[in-house]
DNA sequence: TTTTTTATGTACCATTTCGCATAAAAATAC
DNA sequence: GTATTTTTATGCGAAATGGTACATAAAAAA
């Protein structure tokens, strides 16, 4: 039997907890921008000392990149779970729709998706963002497409249904969203946004 | 009778076109983001030196928000252009997204949207950026809109129709490809977007 | 207790950044 | 030609930025 704290790590402990430094470290960056977070503001939001920074993540780009992979990781779980068999397609959709806003607008102000609002900047200088952002928007598509093939399936689509197409529509509606929570838009009109898409995706049909 | 050109300025003429240089100062945005560019790089994309950047423009900031408003006058100047009522609604969504993309894939790069790949990352924290970006959403929201609102009153839509729907729709597909876009997505897969959206919006119905 | 290991905290350094002062240049007005 | 006006050109300077050296603190190991 091992106890996983019986052995303590030989040095000095460490005085912060690396999760909620990332955290502290996305938020700054989801608020002012990759280029416009200075190491100071990072330093503050993470509750770390500069050196403890680099130690830890290494310099401000590969913390950057780090918050963008558990970003993306953390929206491919929400969204399996959002869209998972156990609710109906319109449901599905509804809840995902809703979490989304949910995240957009927390906290301090309107913020947007993380991705979108921070790194479609970068994407064009920084082609480690662009190949992670293509990645997580193909993603979205995708995971999107199977959950109407099988609503098509389940007959809870209509047969001449275009999961392809419809899947693009509910993707764009995210990414619309995500702007227009960014420039302010009211949570209202966000959900009515979502509503509608939701109608027009789910057609007369519901499951 | 006047001659334009018969009373010159008092001083040294100018060495540098300003509209010129606003596009230059526009790219040079376009290509970094806002905080990412510097006014060195500003001083060479517009080919004039700092003071006279100064006496044109005003600050950094200043300079921006002048690029933002031209960019958003030429938007809406083209956008009138493709969806007058000389063209049918589908062949006007069509020139409209095929209009975009070009210029969001335009010389060196895709780039986007200038709008949705720069200020909505400064929208948050500056307000300006923020009411101008929001102003233009609802602007193409409400220019699509009352294009559709004529295709339904002319047969062009089907009479169950709902334009303020259909419009936000129209509006998201170009938020996507213009993400998509800068996200490094092909030119043949925007355009596969576009036709799909063109599509669904218009139904079975052809003007 | 002493050594070793790991993390912290202060302070610093080179560079970049924004903005402006100042002088020279190029035109017109007198 | 001289004065006036406007722009250009060089370059400076204060502040901010990204990154790191170095000494110290806090733990385990010997």
């Amino acid at each position: 039997m091992v106890h996983k704290k019986a052995t303590r790590a030989r040095g000095r402990p460490r005085a912060y907890d690396p999760a909620a430094a990332l955290t502290g470290a996305r938020d700054a960056f989801w608020n002012q921008g990759y280029a416009g977070t200075s190491l100071d503001v990072l330093s503050d939001a993470t509750d770390m000392n500069r050196p403890s920074m680099y130690a830890a993540f290494g310099d401000k780009h590969s913390l950057y990149l780090q918050t963008l992979d558990r970003y993306i990781a953390d929206g491919a779980a929400a969204l399996k779970q959002n869209l998972s068999r156990e609710h109906s397609l319109a449901e599905g959709l509804h809840r995902f729709y809703e979490n989304a806003i949910s995240l957009y607008l927390e906290q301090g102000g309107p913020r947007g998706c993380y991705l979108i609002s921070t790194a479609t900047t970068e994407a064009v200088q920084d082609p480690e963002v662009g190949k992670k952002l293509l990645g997580a928007l193909r993603g979205l598509d995708h995971a999107i497409e199977l959950r109407l093939s099988d609503a098509k399936a389940a007959g809870e689509l209509d047969p001449s249904a275009d999961p392809a197409a419809l899947s693009m529509i509910a993707s764009a509606v995210l990414h619309t969203i995500s702007v227009r929570a960014r420039a302010g838009e009211s949570r209202a009109a966000l959900k009515a946004i979502a509503d509608r898409a939701i109608e027009l995706i789910c057609g007369n049909f519901r499951g």
